[in-house]
DNA sequence: ACTTATTATCGTAATATTGCAATATTAAAA
DNA sequence: TTTTAATATTGCAATATTACGATAATAAGT
């Protein structure tokens, strides 16, 4: 099918699910990558720093824009991108929370 | 096309992708929070918890497993199966890097 | 208004993912 | 060894994702 039937789990499954897959792709990755290695935000470059084609870059950074994971605000005629600190903490609350230990564990 | 271009990217944003593509959807996720939920390993039961076909949820723990989330072990006619905790190590350092502060953010 | 520069959207071809019925495999139990 | 129980694999239909050319939209500069 390649439908998901999101109807039988929970919606923290689900938006947690939207998060991952936005940061399952390379292409992402590297631009948050990008993003964190500059020390500001970056206006206008991401396209040049890539080698992906710029309607390629455009959907992936609505796709991370859309999943929260970067914030981007018009600056005339560049947008202005960077990593959103918020969404991150999200996620290493959520991986912290996978740390807990618990008794009996046998493998 | 639908193929990635992984040869652009470097092997940790290729490995790191392939571990979120697993992260992300909801069964899996769900199938993390049931091992964990529980204080022993999970032998046997997990296909009685989810609301999926019993090849479906082969399927997702097959992917898990691949990407290194999950452990599992033959235990006679069952498999003992649980989190591994350095997997989630690993995703907890990833994501304390992403939060590292850098000067100057200007959003 | 026109041009230029930058980013977004549309359309589409190639490929990947999801879910499950049918079937196979595996190992314990009878 | 036959049966039984549990998990894995295969095959396939439905849907989703990826990438990019073509084009549109937006706004600054002339």
């Amino acid at each position: 099918m390649g439908v998901t039937k999101t109807e039988h789990f929970t919606d923290t499954q689900n938006q947690l699910a939207l998060v991952f897959k936005a940061l399952a792709h390379p292409a992402r990755l590297a631009i948050i990558d990008y993003l964190l290695s500059v020390d500001r935000c970056i206006c206008g470059d991401i396209v040049n720093e890539l080698p992906l084609a710029q309607p390629t870059i455009s959907q992936h950074l609505k796709e991370l824009k859309q999943a929260g994971l970067i914030k981007g605000s018009i600056e005339g005629k560049a947008i202005c991108y960077c990593v959103n600190p918020d969404a991150i903490s999200q996620l290493v609350q959520f991986f912290i929370h996978l740390q807990q230990p618990k008794t009996a564990r046998c493998c």
